[in-house]
DNA sequence: GTCATTATTGTCAGGATGACAATAAAGGAG
DNA sequence: CTCCTTTATTGTCATCCTGACAATAATGAC
């Protein structure tokens, strides 16, 4: 059973969204729970705020548990503060939305409980991994409302900053069709190849969020591809 | 003096964003403190969250004291849960905008202490009400930046949702001319007439979202202006 | 009727986008 | 080496959106 919190005590909570895009595909990082409420749902990874530090140090560290040694990305998500969001009493929480390469989450996913689910649906959220698949309903607390909430921020916010590039297998050595698979993945639909060239070098080369270097891929099908950099 | 809150323990606050647009500018309601942390400063509205409620109804609550009888619309803008924030404790503050017709704040505002500034720049922050000047460091705890992010959450959504006609006297029949002071005030820029309109008519009415009516404005100076109405 | 005022429509050039074709630069098979 | 497959990159249209700005329309004031 959970413990129970003090009556008419609020208490304030962070859940930590990762995200990380993977040949196209954009997953979220779950654990299982163990214990009630909501034994054997599954959660986002979170936990209380203490007095000391500030929701963004608590969803930096629950963060620093999750992929040790990364200076993730963060972003405010959203604050839920329905009264019967947890059934143990009070507890409002800041959700947090995080980018990270698959990379750095698959290798730091092997002695841990989280699986990354991938976003199949979203008109029904939909998580796949494997040959498991949840609903809406297979999600603790209110961690549904929050994965919608999250993809909704991330499509709107593609277009008009450098997420996409956070989840970057190396910022400083990347193709545009790694680019463009995680713009896919993002967006949930494919991109034109030509188009989506045109369009990253007026959006962000000309204005120097990347510059291209004079490197190339070498080894792998076809032709070499140009390497790009991020300049900040 | 303020009153002191337990030690190590959180409290959770709402602090609203009023925002109205009037003659082509923005305004924010503030009132000055008249005690410790402080005081003299002027501060957003708000208060705590009680355990009975979520931090939308106690925003909503606090709204109501403002504008009676106002469904003024809500916005969740960001939740500041700086350490230090509030010297009287640890507070976890959900701020969030509001945004209502200058008619209807104007009429409320007669008994209360509270006033509403212009904004006048925004690389530094500066408000203005008659001869009275505010700066950032006129402001109490962190509400400076919240008006900050604000004005920059304004300006993003306004493009693409329907914020703007939150500010409008009569959504049942408005003006393209006062939706474009609407505009202006929002953005901080004017805008061409011309283009504005056909701007208008293909982002919103195309899509159903407004609709011309039969009516016209009448008395004014000039040619008479079609009146609009929102569907919803 | 003429004028000032505001509303509305039209015109033109430039920039961004989607669809899609054409070209370029590898590696592999023969 | 030549042809083929593969991936990257560039080019070509038609279309839409936007800013600048001119042209027209409908009022009230005089």
């Amino acid at each position: 059973m959970g413990e129970t919190l003090p009556q008419s005590q609020l208490a304030v909570a962070v859940d930590v969204m990762l995200t990380t895009a993977c040949e196209g595909e954009l997953r979220v990082l779950l654990s299982q729970r163990k214990a009630a409420p909501y034994a054997h749902c599954w959660a986002l990874p979170g936990r209380m705020v203490t007095y000391q530090e500030t929701a963004e140090n608590a969803a930096h560290a629950v963060l620093e548990e999750l992929l040790p040694g990364t200076g993730a990305a963060l972003e405010q998500l959203y604050t839920f503060s329905g009264v019967n969001r947890d059934p143990r009493g009070r507890v409002v929480s800041v959700a947090y939305l995080a980018m990270a390469p698959w990379e750095r989450v698959a290798s730091s996913m092997a002695g841990s409980p989280m699986r990354a689910f991938t976003l199949v649906e979203n008109s029904r959220l939909l998580l796949r991994d494997g040959s498991l698949t949840l609903q809406e309903s297979h999600l603790a607390f209110d961690h549904g409302e929050m994965i919608r909430m999250g993809i909704e921020r991330l499509r709107g916010k593609v277009e008009y900053t450098d997420i996409a590039f956070r989840y970057l297998r190396d910022p400083d050595a990347f193709t545009l069709a790694e680019l463009q698979r995680v713009y896919e993945a993002i967006l949930g639909r494919p991109t034109g190849s030509g188009n989506f060239q045109r369009m990253i070098r007026n959006r962000y080369l000309e204005r120097g969020l990347i510059r291209q270097t004079a490197r190339k891929t070498r080894g792998g099908q076809g032709r070499p591809a140009a390497l790009f950099e991020m300049v900040n």
